[in-house]
DNA sequence: GCTGAAAGAGTGCGGCT
DNA sequence: AGCCGCACTCTTTCAGC
């Protein structure tokens, strides 16, 4: 991963639709140079997948919330990881420092949906009790560099 | 948005580099028909772009952290918006109902970077606290269907 | 939705470091 | 070996209809 392979990532961050002239043009490279670049990032997981940025209110999924979750015990991150991944409605997990061990950010079409989501996290095993912070307005959401 | 559009998402959301063919086999309509229904999702909006999924340890960002915004007085979100669109560690901001005004996600290089850019947020005028979870590890990461 | 010209993807080969 | 660029074929894009 050296300054070229930056540069191709910055510029698949910003559009993963673009061809692999544009990405090449980006990386001071010829297309088929930033095929194979790119090829090998997928190859070796530093790009995990290209998906889209869909406005969540335009396909009825309008509530979101982040839930801190508190445990009883010590939960690894494999057994939380397991626990979460069977509801559909948790987009990203993270255990986290703090009084909470984790934070889940979730997607649901709306405050009912959203509440049976939440008691299905709350009934996976080690978890003790959750605190929820609905999602009122979106401020920012940027690719990540 | 019809299902038409739903199926369209749907396979970008899978992988943003499918080509329009592949796009349309999974929408039942010919290349050009969803060529045509792709480029009107991204005008009306319903698409805001493409990107990629990175494995941020593949470029040392290794730092991560969801922080509470807590603010003096009622602070509009346009104007919240503004203080943190100039923080380029913010990766997304929203307003939240409870306790926070805000919760932001941030990405940093390390803890040092992380800590200077969150007192950028607390510099920022409305903010009078901030309450930081720092990931510890990623248990999940889903493209948002 | 189809067609045809133009653009891009993807692979093999030679050269350079 | 590893990596690039060039040249080639085949696929895809995209503006007509």
């Amino acid at each position: 991963m050296d300054a070229i392979d930056q540069a191709i990532v910055r510029c698949v961050l910003r559009d993963a639709r673009a061809t692999y002239a544009q990405i090449g043009r980006a990386a001071g490279l010829s297309a088929p140079a930033a095929k194979r670049r790119l090829d090998r990032l997928v190859a070796t997981g530093a790009i995990r997948g290209f998906t889209a940025l869909v406005d969540p209110q335009a396909l009825a999924w309008h509530t979101e919330a982040f839930v801190e979750v508190y445990c009883t015990g010590n939960p690894t991150p494999a057994e939380l990881r397991r626990a979460m991944e069977d509801i559909p409605e948790v987009v990203e997990a993270c255990t986290v420092s703090g009084a909470a061990d984790a934070v889940v950010h979730m997607l649901a079409r709306d405050i009912t949906h959203l509440e049976q989501a939440i008691q299905r996290v709350r009934a996976t095993a080690p978890v003790e009790r959750t605190e929820s912070a609905i999602v009122l307005s979106r401020l920012l959401n940027r690719p990540r560099l």
